[in-house]
RNA sequence: GGGCCGUUAGCUCAGUUGGCAGAGCAGCGGGCUUUUAACCCGCGUGUCGUUGGUUCGAUUCCAACACGGCCCA
């Protein structure tokens, strides 16, 4: 890499860094810990100045520099690991010869270990009155302001590490993320579900309407797709036998970027043999209810400011019924009626197509008037067939289908339906989605003969569901975007801001062998 | 994909009705042995997102583009 210009507040410390290494103190890795900061404060947060000062505690703390106060012979830092920060003493006297003026070197952001004896402040501060200080990670790179932090969303986004330096509620969100999925383990664990991988690669990509990533693999010289749900390769596994299954793992669809969207996604799908979708209702509202009480701490929460009670009976509405509930002037029969159903499509502003049937606007009239309003945890059953090519159709009314979406703050979280098991229907429905594939819509679904195959040999009847995770996690984190719930959300390439370029790696001859 | 808004120092932000910009924090030098957004004195931060256009002169006006935010599809 050509040599470039560097700020001066870099430069000013890589100079540090390379008296560090000349005196081959650089980058050490010999000290040991043997208090986090949190634990200290749940030992001895209790204890007063004497009873500190009789018991002499002696502790060996590590972490970055977040705040420092030096007062010409004395300092005092902040540092901070990962259970959270703790005050730090410096004294010159306490500590041995030479070592606070090498302390008053160091820089914000410089990771450190400390040894010493808690005591309390004049100002009643639980912190370690050093005796020995030891500069192990050299910060070459500035931290954001102390005060403020780093605001800008895209920074933060982009330079997750920083983000996670700086601003506590963000580890605060991932943590909460970290156990919201190990919830869901448990609690599907607990009931016997049999946790399996399946394949991201695949050469027929299905299970979902949706654009697929494609790839290629070179030495087989053929065209590979990463997978946009697991959902085929799941049901295989309950044909075998697995009659419990579940997966949580990434899908990739090659759509669009929004608040909602990510190209790659986190989905729990889990199949149960023997049930049918009233199951995965019960299951769904226990699942939720749980979270919310033991992993969040309330039965009620707040999104966005609309406060979302999981306590109560989540309520169960036909799709039908729900668009009535909302559309008071509406009658039953109007929704049974196409020419009429357009009408009302027309007046609501609704795009729409010359194939679509009364179940495709029934949904879409759905969509526009009553989603956004199920702000307490609602499921919807009885979706149209016409909308549902998956789900088995219903004994009593064969114009909908044993499904149900759950929606909680005014958008979808869950869905699910008992699965066609019917090898000869869904045959059928795979020729006609590859005939809807070949007059160009791209997210129709390819048949796949070998899922066919599978459901020949019989497949139980079988339940089944899929829940956003990123999603869930927004809901319960009360978060706006999907980015904040990602550690490395997707971001546009900024140019500007790349430091290195493809050409120097190769001119460098630094290749993909490692060269 | 469309509309609106934003992009100024490492960070958080002012500002320029067109004359090459400023504050706090961070940094550097000095003082200070219980501070906590420590304090006191002194010093400097910069392709004003990118590329064009208008102009004697553009960070400011105009256009396109990039990235981000909000809303809509």
């Amino acid at each position: 890499m050509a040599e470039q210009e560097e700020h001066e507040l870099i430069a000013l410390r890589r100079e540090k860094l390379k008296v560090l290494r000349e005196k081959g103190i650089a980058f050490p890795n010999d000290f040991r810990r043997d208090h986090l900061a949190a634990e200290i404060f749940q030992q001895y947060g209790e204890g007063d100045t004497e009873q500190l000062d009789q018991q002499a505690v002696s502790v060996m703390v590590a972490g970055r520099i977040m705040t420092r106060r030096v007062m010409g012979k004395a300092a005092f830092i902040h540092i901070k690991d990962v259970s959270g920060q703790i005050q730090v003493y410096l004294r010159k006297n306490d500590l041995s010869e030479g070592v606070f003026e090498e302390f008053k070197k160091w820089d914000l952001g410089d990771i450190v270990g400390v040894s010493g004896i808690l005591f309390r402040t004049k100002t009643g501060e639980l912190s370690v009155r050093a005796d020995t200080l030891r500069l192990l990670t050299k910060s070459i790179r500035p931290l954001p302001e102390k005060f403020h932090g780093l605001q800008d969303a895209e920074l933060r986004a982009r330079q997750r590490y920083v983000d996670l330096i700086m601003n506590d509620e963000t580890r605060e969100r991932f943590r909460t993320r970290s156990r919201i999925v190990a919830k869901i383990r448990q609690f599907l664990e607990e009931r016997d579900y049999l946790e399996v991988e399946t394949p991201m690669m695949q050469i027929l990509p299905g299970g979902a309407y949706a654009k697929p990533f494609a790839t290629h693999h070179n030495a087989l010289d053929m065209a590979l797709y990463l997978r946009v749900a697991p959902e085929l390769f799941l049901k295989r596994c309950v044909v075998g036998g697995f009659e419990k299954v579940f997966e949580i793992n990434r899908n990739f669809r090659n759509e669009g970027l929004s608040t909602r969207h990510n190209p790659e996604f986190t989905m729990l799908e889990f199949y149960c043999s023997y049930e049918d979708y009233h199951y995965l209702m019960d299951l769904t509202e226990a699942l939720m209810r749980e979270i919310a009480e033991q992993v969040i701490g309330r039965a009620s929460i707040t999104y966005q400011g609309e406060t979302i009670d999981f306590a109560k009976p989540f309520t169960r509405m036909t799709l039908v019924e729900a668009i009535l509930a909302h559309n008071t002037d509406l009658t039953e029969a109007e929704l049974h009626d196409l020419s009429r159903l357009r009408a009302l499509a027309n007046e609501h502003k609704i795009l729409v197509k010359e194939s679509y049937g009364m179940g495709k606007l029934q949904l879409e009239l759905f969509e526009k008037t009553a989603e956004h309003k199920l702000i307490d945890p609602t499921f919807i059953t009885q979706y149209p067939v016409e909308v549902s090519p998956l789900a088995r159709p219903n004994d009593e009314n064969p114009f909908v289908t044993d499904r149900f979406e759950l929606f909680i703050g005014g958008r979808e979280i869950a869905n699910g339906f008992s699965e066609l098991n019917d090898a000869e229907d869904q045959a059928e429905r795979f020729i006609q989605q590859a005939k809807e594939r070949a007059e160009g819509d791209e997210e129709a679904m390819q048949y796949d003969e070998d899922y066919i195959h599978a459901l020949e040999y019989g497949m139980p009847p079988t339940a089944g569901e899929g829940i956003g995770i990123d999603r869930l996690v927004m809901l319960f984190t009360d978060s706006p975007s999907i980015r904040d719930v990602l550690l490395f959300p997707y971001m546009r390439p900024n140019k500007k801001k790349s430091v290195l370029d493809t050409e120097d790696y190769s001119l460098d001859g630094i290749d993909a062998d490692g060269g």
